[in-house]
DNA sequence: GTCTCTGCAAATCATTTGCAGGCTG
DNA sequence: CAGCCTGCAAATGATTTGCAGAGAC
């Protein structure tokens, strides 16, 4: 999703507009993978002084609500990213180097899995964790997910 | 897994059996579903008087590192449950009323999913949430993972 | 008796909240 | 100008750690 977009999509809904959050939008436009709300404060401060921590996570929280941002929860904690212009039903595959992801067209659920007797489905995980194409060679060893 | 193997499993690894692992050992034998660190501080403190909070994260750790109780994840929270006996790869069908696991053994990975060029996966997640034939019919509403 | 385990209290760490002034629309 | 946004400081909640005494083997 490009900054822009971000921005538009803040104003739209009555949200003011601040230096701020214009940062925010654009880190998260640029940003290859998931940040963690330290993550942004480190990078949004080195372009943006006298920032604090509370507005980093309130804003997260917003854009997060609002469907701009994607909230994951990882073993090591939570992280963010911009939402995913994908369409339709698809599932990730998360690189534990760059922690980039990529779609994942493909549903468990289309195909028939067994599930335990009555058991109602309501909501699902499928995801894949490994080494991208571009990080693959160089990361053979180190990188785990925590 | 019964309470008497995971004291065994403890006593064979040089650790001391004590009435608060006995107890612990006893509490996620019966447990019917996960158990988040103050569940287990709250049930044991029940049977067992001037416990403290930071014993029972010590034994939850504990047991954890020697696969005795396994750790989840969950988005509000981190939570404990026995090591489930199912052998073979497979994966979990989660309640969101009484939380207790049911085996999935079916994996995506064993038909032909079609991944991001050049991806190479080291680890998988397939977790299915719903409610199972006993929760179910009074589950309608209520209930959510958050 | 030795060494591990426990409770207590204090330290961290991540995240949230109350408040008064600053900036956006 | 009104109301949202921000920084500051303090509160909160979860988890960890240091320490000295109690209990397991």
């Amino acid at each position: 999703m490009l900054a822009q977009e971000m921005i538009d999509a803040m104003s739209k809904r009555g949200l003011r507009v601040t230096d701020q959050r214009r940062t925010l939008a654009r880190l998260f436009a640029e940003a290859p993978g998931y940040l963690s709300a330290k993550d942004v404060y480190e990078e949004m401060g080195k372009t943006y002084g006298g920032l604090s921590f509370d507005t980093v996570y309130r804003n997260l929280r917003v854009l997060q609500e609002m469907d701009v941002l994607e909230q994951f929860v990882f073993e090591d904690g939570v992280k963010f990213k911009a939402h995913c212009r994908e369409h339709g039903h698809h599932h990730h595959a998360i690189c534990l180097h760059c922690e980039k992801t990529y779609a994942v067209p493909f549903c468990p659920l289309d195909i028939q899995v067994e599930l335990p007797q009555g058991f109602n489905v309501v909501k699902h995980k499928f995801e894949l964790f490994g080494y991208c194409e571009a990080c693959g060679p160089q990361a053979e060893a180190g990188g785990a997910e925590r």
